[in-house]
DNA sequence: GGTAAATATTTCATGCTTAAAGCAATTAGG
DNA sequence: CCTAATTGCTTTAAGCATGAAATATTTACC
């Protein structure tokens, strides 16, 4: 293996790392603090930018997730109260979903925590060298996201 | 919030993004081309750099995941034949976890493919930015566990 | 209009994950 | 010694994740 292969694998395994345990201890976070868990939270986030509602497709294709999957998670929430299920007028497969006033507010507070976190963590950091790392990876996002769209023609 | 926690919150975003990608796509591949999945990869390469054996305890320290979690792979793995319980000498309550040959063989296998893949994914990542960028992460690392060493005390 | 294909969602089986409880063996402290 | 605490591991219950199968509805097309 050359050593540009052997650089690139670390820096992959070292940002594995590093990731994992941010998103290791954001999950504890939301256990001991906000008695949730971060698909929930994802689940909730997605919402909150569509206040209007998401069909259950929409969800778990904005979330990548499978469709089985986001089931289950809204059954939960919405055995909380915290998200409805609302029938789409003229399509009586489809099925919207919603915060709930209780939801969106509760959801709230765990995303002004969540911010209030990370800006702590990555304190270290400087506004600059964060928005420098940030677009970094949204190239590479894109550039990856072009490979996919070439390869699914 | 200010300027610069938008910044922190939106690095941090774009990371679990690009992350997740990433590993999605990995497990894709250890299943289909592997017939395998990520826990089972990383015990695995766990193992493979511990070729004596690891007690069952020692392994989930390293992954950084529960004792019951390591039991079920470690079940699974054994029925297959690639990975064996061995009898600790002196103490009766523990369990060494260790390849087979044929489970090291097949771990080889796995490892170059994951390399030549995360090596090809970041093709456009030279050796110099792949050096930079991992020593960064490392040293945002020692960071924070030095604060949980003095959290600890 | 009637059937075939496509779409939206749920259900199912399997595996990963955790925290907590349980069990067996070892170690500590009197 | 001998009991109490600790250690090492497994089991359990609950949630998350997937792909595939099942169900219901809508759309396409002849």
């Amino acid at each position: 293996m050359s050593n540009a292969a052997k650089d690139r694998v670390r820096l992959w395994l070292r940002l594995l790392k590093v990731v994992r345990g941010l998103e290791q201890e954001l999950r504890d976070i939301l256990r001991r603090e906000h008695k949730t868990t971060l698909p929930r939270f994802d689940v909730m986030s997605a919402l909150s930018r569509h206040p209007e509602g998401l069909k259950m497709s929409q969800l778990s294709g904005v979330l990548r997730v499978s469709n089985g999957n986001v089931t289950g998670i809204a059954d939960r929430l919405s055995e909380e109260g915290l998200v409805e299920r609302i029938a789409v007028p003229g399509d009586r497969r489809a099925m919207l979903l919603r915060l709930t006033p209780e939801g969106a507010a509760q959801f709230a507070r765990q995303a002004q925590a969540h911010e209030d976190w990370i800006n702590e963590k990555l304190r270290g950091i400087s506004a600059e060298e964060a928005r420098a790392m940030a677009d970094r990876l949204q190239a590479f996002a894109a550039q990856t996201e072009e490979k996919e769209q070439a390869n699914a023609q």
